[in-house]
DNA sequence: AGTATGCGGAGGATTACATTCCGGTTCTAG
DNA sequence: CTAGAACCGGAATGTAATCCTCCGCATACT
């Protein structure tokens, strides 16, 4: 039925909701979506009561963080390819720029409970499938402008970049934003057109990440 | 005591401990050192009992797992360092040839558990220093041929390499073997010495990594 | 001011794990 | 070949962690 929220939640309520969806999106980057509810309910700042009313039961939340942070990304995304002319250069901003939101849109792509949750969803699903899409045309561009190593596809680069974005143990959070976001300036170096190493295997594309 | 597991064991005894030690090794690499115990026994085709009679608690399988890798990619880049000539060289076969080594390497690194007791442990924290010096040496020695970007440590490759090797989810195991090493190949050309980006922040040493 | 809507968080039920224990089995020394 | 020490497997127990419900109280809207 899912009758808008918007329109039908009382103002705090309204509030409520957000906060917990900010929060669990924080935690769900970093530590993955099976942290506890009260965990998350905390980092809110309200009861587990509020979170189960809001969200009967985990799935729903990750649905709904899922499908907030697809939206978000698409939205960006969509932005740049208005803003850039090079697609290369579209590319590279959405890496660098996204780190924030691709926290937990890698999150989305590594945790197996949320990619069941992925596959059962229909709009998660078609969302996921066009920032794919958005993606691949980027990744085709910059080979066309010869500026991506013609070797990768864009499964590669969501692989690679999810991999990296898993946070990492280190001294102090500091340490580790700064650590992020040189891996990525490094595999972004990786990932120009020059004569490098050649890599093993074929491509992989946006279609080898698909469930199933 | 630490009477020698070696000479003291019967003979079963001791290929069912070698068991043990691999399965927990491939476990860890990829779900991390929480795992179930029984998961481990069952992986190593022996009983919990005698998961638990060789090893009294999860810390001491931890532990002589991390012992047991430590000596391993120790061993390897000791060897590597003696047959290559270039630094470069030595610190790509190191990342490529280790990977199986290093996807426990890298559990070491990732896992709060594991680094207290890395913390603990005065002789696996030995190991690990002797691993940090090699690497060091081989960073220092690829800068100095012209062959690696300045302005990374070996810090960065640590977390890099750590980061990347976490297993990642892919329609089958062989995928994610493959992306692996693909990644692995990109990053490597990412950190060879060509104008390319400008990472943020200043080289992350190995120092940096150390606990507390 | 009245009332529908929302809130927090204690507590009961359940599940998941770690670890122990012991009857039965397998080595190996003699 | 045989005795008995050394080992095994895995059922059973105790415990800790989480989930999720429920209800008396608070707050927002009209």
């Amino acid at each position: 039925m899912t009758a808008d929220p918007d329109t039908t939640l009382r103002a705090d309520a309204r509030r409520n909701r957000d906060q917990i969806l900010a929060a669990a999106k924080g935690i769900f980057a970093v530590s993955g979506p099976e942290v506890p509810m009260e965990e998350i309910a905390r980092a809110a700042g309200v009861g587990v009561g509020t979170l189960y009313r809001r969200f009967p039961d985990r799935d729903a939340l990750i649905r709904a963080v899922a499908m907030d942070n697809f939206e978000r990304v698409l939205v960006d995304a969509k932005a740049i390819a208005a803003e850039e002319t090079s697609s290369w250069r579209a590319l590279v901003r959405l890496l660098r720029q996204s780190v924030a939101l691709q926290l937990s849109v890698q999150l989305t792509m590594m945790s197996h409970r949320a990619l069941v949750i992925l596959k059962s969803d229909p709009e998660v699903r078609r969302l996921r499938d066009e920032i794919l899409e958005v993606l691949d045309r980027f990744v085709d561009g910059a080979k066309a402008e010869g500026r991506l190593r013609e070797d990768v596809g864009a499964g590669d680069i969501a692989i690679l970049f999810a991999t990296l974005l898993r946070q990492m143990r280190a001294k102090s959070p500091d340490v580790a934003e700064l650590a992020a976001r040189r891996c990525v300036g490094i595999m972004i170096d990786g990932l120009g057109a020059r004569p490098g190493s050649e890599l093993p295997g074929r491509p992989i594309t946006s279609r080898d990440l698909d469930p199933d």
